[in-house]
DNA sequence: TATGGTTGGACAACCTGGTTGACTACTTTG
DNA sequence: CAAAGTAGTCAACCAGGTTGTCCAACCATA
């Protein structure tokens, strides 16, 4: 048998094909799977691009970047801090929330068809089992682990 | 709760990041995730560089590129195919299969230690529950999909 | 058995998503 | 109020992949 990590990205890799096969299938454009974090991460509280890049776990550079995609293609817009004018709020747009509700509607849809697949009893092991581990890994902190630059 | 994917791949990155960094504190060269794949593949078959690229999903060219580097590394060799003059076979030299051993044995410690973490009944659940899965959307084939140009 | 399509492998150019490093403008702290 | 720290940007570079092209060898078939 594979050792876990292994089955951990196959099923990662099988799921996130479906994923973007069926948002293609609906005409809407692929964002990339850091960018689906970025909206995860925005909605739930106003961020700058170095939180950003805290989260994800990589550079300012590179969140610099992404967010600026994001921007171009009008998912979130950047307004002015309130009190630090260096800084920069990201927001996500209408456009950014409806996208971010539909893609969450397509996964419940591929994880209630894993769910079909494997019985739902070992499914809701699986995804308990899951967050146990990375809380006894983690503790409270979420992952971003990496110095931001 | 977060999506499946999302718990699958942060658990593959924190089982990851911890082997990468026993390997370290041991002084063990950490290879990348795509050489365990090869010396993997290799260990049951007998292959060409074609054979790897196709296992791994990526282009023949890129799979040339890790048979190389892995060559000179002292991991495999390249002999010639006894009935084909264009190709050659890829097997693994003895210190190639002691860092697979080893790297083995480095994988089951930790899975025991996801399964202490978390009961062995959830983890042997989880363990199977993705692999059912797996058969499920891929059938007997392994996940080799994109072609190798 | 000649021939035309296919395949293994190599070389080169390029793309993408990240990195480091340096710098400016602003903020925080001692 | 000076010194250290921080948000954001620009630029150079790197790694790991991709296309595209080619050659030599293989294989099917007429």
């Amino acid at each position: 048998m594979d050792p876990v990590p292994m089955l951990l990205a196959m099923t990662y890799r099988a799921m996130g094909d479906q994923f973007h096969d069926r948002l293609r299938q609906i005409g809407l454009e692929p964002l990339r799977p850091a960018h689906g974090y970025v909206f995860r991460f925005l909605k739930a509280r106003r961020a700058t691009t170095v939180d950003i890049g805290q989260h994800l776990g990589v550079t300012k550079q590179a969140a610099a970047k992404i967010v600026a995609e994001l921007d171009e293609w009008g998912y979130v817009l950047r307004e002015p801090h309130p009190t630090d004018k260096r800084a920069q709020y990201v927001t996500l747009t209408t456009k950014g929330r409806d996208y971010l509700k539909f893609a969450d509607n397509l996964w419940s849809d591929l994880e209630g068809e894993m769910a079909e697949a494997i019985g739902q009893d070992t499914f809701d092991t699986i995804k308990a089992g899951l967050a146990a581990y990375l809380q006894h890994v983690h503790g409270e902190d979420q992952p971003g682990l990496r110095p931001v630059w």
